[in-house]
DNA sequence: CGAAATATATCATTAAGTGATATATGTGTC
DNA sequence: GACACATATATCACTTAATGATATATTTCG
């Protein structure tokens, strides 16, 4: 969904989102590839261009932070407080989009 | 999300999920706009440009089809079958994403 | 050592979403 | 009947998101 400007509309694509939960632990970029793979069961991957990619946009939004551990070589990441608030904000959002569907498909005899 | 190639990979990217939605019930395309900003208190919109453009899609995808009725000059859709299964699933992914975060919200104690 | 997994990165391209704008029809009202 | 306003559909040019392909270290372990 690549609605556009999302972050800066204060909105989460699915990549985004999955991203930015990885994070709430501090984590490895890599991590993310993994661990999204085995939440979904291969419903959901996200490839290294778009994970290393959204990983710098959600750094440039104040949602995840650096944080350098102690070997120098390797990078860790973690969501700021800011991006913990966006990503409940967004679960919330999720859940009204479920009920909504909920609504309309009960209504016409589909659920 | 512009997720890429989501219509052929079975992903809805939020605003085709909407509009989907917006036509298990037959429904001119006009109504989408003012259901969405309904529903979602303004949070989330779709504008024309948008939706005439995910409506040709959706159509393409044979998810949505068009319903002539009595007056020739609108134009109403209906989902196709093909499209209410695809909406379920994905009602089915997203309360799976809310659950998955969830789960790892909690277990960090953000929640 | 050598292979496989771990880990990060970039380039070029495709797909999604949108702002702006245009146009036609329908409805009510003064 | 003229005017304003909501309804309804459409397209162009542009920006942003996602990805496939590919490259390159590093680590682990037999």
């Amino acid at each position: 969904m690549a609605r556009n400007r999302s972050l800066e509309m204060g909105e989460l694509t699915d990549t985004a989102y999955y991203i930015l939960l990885c994070f709430v632990q501090e984590n490895h970029g890599y991590v993310v590839m993994q661990a999204v793979e085995e939440m979904t069961n291969g419903q959901f991957s996200i490839g290294p261009a778009s994970l290393y990619s959204t990983i710098q946009k959600l750094q440039s939004a104040d949602l995840i932070e650096i944080t350098e551990l102690g070997d120098k070589k390797k990078k860790t990441y973690r969501a700021t407080g800011k991006g913990i608030e966006l990503l409940k904000q967004e679960v919330e959002r999720r859940r009204d989009m479920v009920q909504h569907a909920e609504e309309i498909l009960k209504s016409a005899g589909e659920l």
